[in-house]
RNA sequence: GGGCCCUUCGUCUAUCGGUUAGGACAUCAGAUUUUCAAUCUGGGAAGAGGGGUUCGACUCCCCUAGGGCCUGCCA
């Protein structure tokens, strides 16, 4: 059976060097809409096979950031690095059957032959491919993959369409290392044919790579999985994304308040899209994407759009789990919440959800409602507590005290009536019973804070000031 | 140096030879107004440059410019 007519399988392939790259975050979801929009699976391959650099505890932040954004693997990860045993088997098939080859350059010898080559503009080759091995074996030396040196490789790509390159322009691949470790391009080609992926959807940063591991497929005599290479995400100012943009780890993004079905919905929005639409659902978009659609050129991280959508899904969001967010970022703050710190969180984030691009946001927004009376007013609050105010607060908590109808709409009517009744605007006692209410935190409209406070609570606030001395 | 990829409003994108080049975010103006928001209404804003092909090009071809990737015993 050829790659094209068996069941779909995808993967993401993050090598635990570090953070979770906010492109792997993309190339794991289009893999994993793929993967669910043919009915196909999705699978996860830890590229470690470079043992310097590779750490448990960035597979963990993989694994974490995955499970995070909810896209998780259909089968427990495999690791590439338990697999050497397999892939040095493959290669040594390739050398006894002439294509792949022994090569005793050293690093010197490299190096200057690396130079040469740039010097002629032509890549590098070794003297050792058509040499029979003088094996005095103990030198050391890798093996390399014997590739044709004429003719021309084509990929043929979903998203790029159709890639040609000359084979003298690629080089003959390391495949296994002087210790006898295998290569990640020696690696993925096998591990790609041995998990049975069909497509093989990853950065473009890949193409060049394809033409090679392409002679690889061939020479193993594998078939060929369907490639498609995304474009990069960069940086607001177009150069790669990198620490000085502010956030391209994951984990970042988590932390600042962004939900992760947020993060779907504008990540799915770079480098894809589906007619005008932009606020879409997972189903929506399982249902429309298609590798083939794929944008090709690079896209921008936005911020701000990123905050749009965002705002988005906490209008959507359940109040409950907004809660427990506001909670954890309360807690990061160093702020203790009290006994009723959730009943209170519950009251006031359907006030004020809608102005919140992040969940930390919406916590600021929340906070006037967990502050512990009596207020301490600041100097601008004092300032608004004039003889004259203070007399209408008092008269205006007597008309709240009567007030049955404690929502949001009954507030606003009450407001309105007392304005009338005083003859004044609201500009005339406004700030003043906002800062008795709230401090200086910013929050919603008087008749919300009214409605999140609660009746109790808002009329001990305001008797606070009143009886506070002059 | 060589090879390859990319190029529509500030940004993400629609268009798949014939449109007043559409939408979203951002931005600006106005409305509302008790702060910050939110909300509503309206406006400005684009085919990198140059050649072709064609009755007709954002769309196809070539060149140039700019950006990116590969050129590692990294992935």
């Amino acid at each position: 059976m050829s790659a094209s007519n068996r069941p779909v399988v995808t993967r993401i392939a993050p090598s635990p060097t570090g953070s979770m790259h906010i492109g792997t975050a993309r190339t794991a979801l289009f893999n994993w809409l793929y993967a669910r929009h043919t009915g196909g699976t999705y699978l996860l391959r830890i590229e470690d096979t470079d043992r310097e650099r590779s750490t448990e505890a960035a597979v963990g932040v993989i694994l974490e950031g995955l499970k995070w954004l909810g896209l998780e693997a259909d089968a427990p990860p495999v690791f590439q690095h338990a697999r050497a045993d397999r892939h040095k088997a493959e290669v040594l098939r390739l050398l006894d059957e002439g294509r792949a080859y022994r090569c005793f350059m050293s690093v010197e010898e490299l190096a200057a032959e690396r130079e040469r080559a740039r010097a002629e503009g032509r890549t590098i080759r070794s003297p050792w491919r058509d040499r029979d091995a003088p094996v005095s074996s103990n030198d050391p030396f890798v093996v390399r993959f014997k590739g044709p040196l004429e003719g021309e490789t084509v990929v043929d790509d979903l998203i790029k369409g159709t890639v040609t390159f000359a084979n003298k322009e690629l080089d003959d691949l390391v495949l296994l290392r002087t210790d006898g470790a295998p290569t990640y391009n020696l690696a993925v080609v096998v591990d790609d044919h041995d998990m049975a992926i069909t497509h093989v959807i990853r950065g473009d940063d890949h193409l060049s790579n394809t033409a090679r591991q392409t002679l690889i497929y061939q020479a193993m005599g594998y078939d060929l999985p369907a490639f498609g290479h995304l474009p990069m995400i960069h940086g607001e100012d177009g150069a790669k994304l990198s620490k000085r943009h502010g956030a391209q780890a994951v984990g970042e993004f988590a932390d600042m308040g962004y939900l992760p079905e947020a993060m779907r919905n504008y990540l799915a929005r770079l480098g894809w899209g589906h007619g005008d639409e932009e606020l879409f659902t997972d189903s929506q978009a399982i249902t429309w994407f298609d590798v083939k659609d794929c944008i090709r050129s690079p896209a921008r991280l936005d911020w701000a759009k990123i905050a749009h959508v965002n705002n988005h899904y906490i209008r959507l969001a359940d109040e409950g789990r907004l809660a427990d967010l506001v909670t954890v970022a309360i807690a990061a703050n160093g702020e203790a919440g009290g006994e009723d710190t959730r009943a209170r969180l519950m009251a006031t984030i359907p006030l004020v959800r809608d102005g919140a691009k992040t969940t930390l946001e919406l916590a600021e927004l929340c906070r006037f409602a967990l502050l512990k009376r009596p207020l301490a007013l600041t100097e601008k609050g004092l300032a608004l507590l004039t003889q004259e105010t203070r007399g209408r607060l008092a008269r205006l908590a007597q008309s709240l005290v009567c007030a049955d109808d404690w929502t949001v709409a009954g507030l606003t009517a009450t407001l309105r009536a007392f304005a009338e009744n005083e003859n004044i605007g609201f500009g005339k006692f406004g700030p003043a019973l906002r800062a008795v209410l709230a401090g200086v935190a910013p929050g919603p409209d008087l008749a919300s804070a009214l409605a999140a406070l609660g009746k109790i609570e808002s009329l001990a606030r305001i008797n606070d000031a009143l009886s506070q001395s002059q």
